[in-house]
RNA sequence: GUGGGCGUAGCUCAGUCGGUUAGAGCACGAGGUUGUGGUCCUCGGGGUCGGGGGUUCGAGUCCCCUCGCUCACCCCA
């Protein structure tokens, strides 16, 4: 085959567009139950901005992104939505009339990762982001959004993690203690903790080989270097949760990798799944806005993917193929010559409110019947010579075998009274 | 980026020790008397065996290279 669908993206085919379909009319429902209003920016921002928003040294930036120049612009398809969003919120002037925004979006990611099972290189996200306030119930709310997301589709069993970061000041000194405790131990620890003392020590505390494990036991937690401030909207975080009826668990073990968390950050997982088990992610982003030139407020968001989301349906017998809503009418010509009166019929077929289609190969009526039977057409309409002259039609109703001639005026009536609208 | 598995018809696959014209099921098309589906029967179209090179009298089969898919790891939104 001399063309195929590059490395990473793939077609959605016909058959896979209703679950498509119900996914993302799940998310919207879900959204707007919350308040949330859809955005849609560009799949295409500057490069700068993904390189201030997510972080320099970050894996995205340093090798995933796929970019392209055009004349002077440096361009990027977006690696997540979170830093478009924030751009269209200050564009828009949201900072400075309506700071509270609540904003979701459905569509396509780009990584240039390599993919393997539940990631791909174009990926969809729901996409959810609540900017402008720093109210913990928010926060909590936004957690209990994305697990109902996988509730209403029928999952069981989603675990939330959540964590807390810290703002910056508290991090850092967290950072510095974890450094001074992994020192110590450099020599049990494994080749790949050794590695990542030196990149980015706070991965070690998610290390999942044993020896690893049992030192992290003693490591020093984020929360206990929490500022009295920070500590208090972790705590309002988790009775919000409670007050909403969700269960969490804190896991200390939370790093997320991009540069723009702070405070809350919370992790959907399904156990069972293990290394490809976290389904969600989140977290709040309180000087994202800022250091893209917009006031300093504070913002919190998560994103779901619908790959992961798939798979585990697929895997649960969740995903069972939505018949999609066959054409109502097949149209039959009986002889030849009749190629425009079929048009026109199945043209007025489709004035009267119905769907339909015709043969376009001009084959045997035995042909036809067949394929009207295969596409679960539930009526046939079937134009000869005869009923032409006579200005009629015979209509079949194909789940019963029962036919009549109907006047060609009256057909899309009887046709309509035949399916009960 | 590292390692494993796999590439034969639209799909799922068979193809022995290297041996004639590469097969099956499903799907698709045409028929089975007049203009009517589902089941059944008959017939048919469709493959550069991923691509290139090599060994050989002879390669789908063996060897090398390459491309692609896939799984795991790494990493992770």
């Amino acid at each position: 085959m001399q063309y195929q669908a590059v490395r990473g993206m793939r077609d959605v085919l016909p058959a896979e567009i209703p679950l498509w379909e119900r996914l993302e009319h799940e998310a919207r429902r879900l959204a707007r139950a919350h308040g949330f209003r859809e955005i849609r920016p560009p799949l295409v921002e500057e490069t700068a901005l993904f390189i201030r928003s997510v972080g320099e040294v970050t894996d995205i930036v340093e090798k995933e992104m796929f970019s392209m120049q055009k004349g002077d612009a440096h361009l990027t398809l977006r690696p997540e939505a979170t830093a478009g969003i924030a751009r269209a919120y200050l564009e828009a002037g949201f900072d400075k009339n309506a700071p509270l925004q609540r904003l979701f979006t459905i569509g396509p990611m780009f990584r240039g990762e390599r993919p393997t099972k539940g990631r791909e290189r174009q990926f969809t996200q729901f996409d959810v982001e609540c900017l402008g306030s720093l109210d913990p119930r928010l926060d909590a709310e936004c957690i209990h959004m994305a697990a109902s997301f996988f509730e209403a589709l029928g999952i069981e069993g989603i675990e939330v993690r959540v964590n807390s970061m810290g703002d910056g000041e508290d991090r850092e000194r967290f950072r510095e203690a974890v450094k001074a405790f992994v020192a110590g131990q450099l020599a049990e620890r494994c080749e790949l903790c050794r590695s990542r003392f030196e990149r980015n020590v706070l991965r070690v505390l998610d290390c999942k080989t044993p020896a690893c494990v049992e030192l992290n036991k003693k490591a020093p937690v984020l929360v206990d270097f929490l500022t009295d401030a920070n500590r208090a909207h972790f705590d309002a975080v988790r009775s919000s949760l409670v007050a909403l009826g969700r269960k969490s668990e804190v896991d200390t073990g939370i790093v997320r990798g991009l540069d723009y968390y702070t405070r809350t950050i919370f992790e959907l997982h399904y156990p069972r799944f293990g290394a490809r088990s976290a389904m969600c992610g989140g977290g709040r982003y309180d000087h994202l806005l800022r250091d893209l030139g917009g006031s300093d407020l504070p913002a919190i968001g998560f994103a779901i993917g619908f790959t992961g989301t798939l798979i585990l349906m697929q895997e649960l017998g969740l995903a069972k193929a939505v018949a999609p809503a066959p054409i109502d009418v097949y149209v039959v010509a009986a002889g030849g010559g009749l190629e425009a009166r079929v048009l026109a019929l199945a043209q007025a077929l489709r004035a009267g409110g119905l769907s339909a289609i015709y043969d376009v190969e001009s084959r045997s009526v035995k042909s036809q019947f067949k394929a009207a039977n295969s596409g679960g057409h539930p009526l046939v309409v079937v134009l000869g010579d005869a009923e032409q002259a006579a200005g009629t039609a015979q209509l079949k109703d194909m789940r019963n075998g029962t036919q009549e001639l109907v006047p060609q005026a009256e057909l899309a009536a009887r046709a309509r009274a035949l399916l009960g609208r």
